[in-house]
DNA sequence: TACACTGCTGACCAATCAGTCAGTAAGAGA
DNA sequence: TCTCTTACTGACTGATTGGTCAGCAGTGTA
């Protein structure tokens, strides 16, 4: 009459025991979560757990592919398409991009990476070669187009594409650290993106 | 004739033992670095280090005050120098301090709030109260005297005085996380700082 | 030189936690 | 319904490390 102490679910648990773990990350940091606490989450033993994942560095780097890959995929597929103009874009898909950031899962993996980073050397060139490198890559294909075709001016920007995401990076980090503070990141992102059009759009000196 | 084992230095003691904990604390974050290996770089036995410093919480503390408080003060007092024009004086100490900034012992303290902010709450409120809000409030300064004289535009950029070192917090993270990519961070902050007065000194639309 | 004060040492303790494994029971297959 | 595979449990272990403290030895004083 008693229920069944657990259900065999193979399928799902390596699933579950990952959504366990970002959530436990992302309020200890790696160092300072505990296995058992995740494991518990997932309502499941930690020896379960263990079979699953060999290690903790290794769930830990599970964690991190399943949060950012599905993510990072649907933006960048987004820059190869070209009915939208550079302007259009970064006003568009690029600015909301950028809106939704700081309060998205992506957000946590950034501050892991910053605080696990160091520790994990292979994770991080992971990535760098699947996120960081291609987004910034993305990004400069965009602005050098919109040179290309006369919409923007030549600027030392298209070798800078990190200027274009800096804010959202310390828009992150600044909700990270200084929770009580409030900042109003979309203004922020906004005044930020009317910026950089205002600048990608002025003639250059001489011009008419 | 052997040597004696160790001399008394009751003065030294805790400036050497702050140092030694900051290269323990930048090489290895702080969960990672053992107090021990802190004593042991500061030549000096363990249970020395728990009579000047009541547990490992307190040693971090004193490391962030001790590098972080004289850096501040002698930039922040810079702004209240009105003999250069705003324009002047972003050009000038503002874009040095950004520039020497990733490289500085302050960035290291900003990954370390990153990192530990979260189990430090006091901490992030005393980084805040005597660093951050204090930086951001001089920036605001700075921008809010340039317009009032005339020689930048009104604009929203005043109010989120965050966008000006936004790309330094970036190139700081990026530093910090791949390391073996290069970035010219000099020339980084060139280029965003020639946007910004761009964008400061431009006509306000509907001008001549 | 003797003494006392205290800066300093390092062996030790207690707590924490990643990872193990012997055993249990769900539930598929016959 | 019985059997056998294996998903699953949770008590346990070994290693690590923050923090303690009894005593040792420099150093100033008389």
């Amino acid at each position: 009459m008693t229920p069944p102490r657990y259900q065999r679910r193979k399928e799902d648990r390596p699933a579950e025991i990952t959504a366990a773990a970002f959530e436990t990350f992302a309020e200890k940091g790696y160092a300072n979560a505990r296995v058992e606490e995740v494991a518990r989450r997932a309502g499941v033993s930690k020896g379960l757990l263990y079979l699953y994942f060999k290690t903790k560095e290794e769930l830990f780097k599970a964690v991190i592919r399943s949060v950012v890959l599905p993510r990072v995929d649907g933006l960048l597929r987004q820059v190869e398409d070209r009915s939208k103009s550079p302007t259009a874009f970064i006003r568009g898909p690029v600015r909301e991009f950028m809106q939704q950031l700081p309060g998205s899962p992506v957000a946590v993996i950034i501050k892991l990476m910053l605080t696990e980073g160091s520790r994990h050397p292979d994770l991080v060139e992971f990535y760098w070669d699947n996120v960081a490198s291609r987004g910034l890559e993305a990004l400069r294909t965009l602005l050098k187009r919109g040179i290309a075709n006369g919409e923007f001016r030549e600027t030392r920007l298209a070798e800078f594409p990190h200027l274009v995401i800096a804010p959202v990076v310390m828009a992150v980090i600044f909700r990270l650290l200084f929770q009580q503070q409030t900042l109003d990141s979309d203004a922020l992102i906004d005044t930020h993106i009317e910026i950089l059009l205002e600048h990608l759009a002025a003639e250059p000196e001489g011009s008419p």
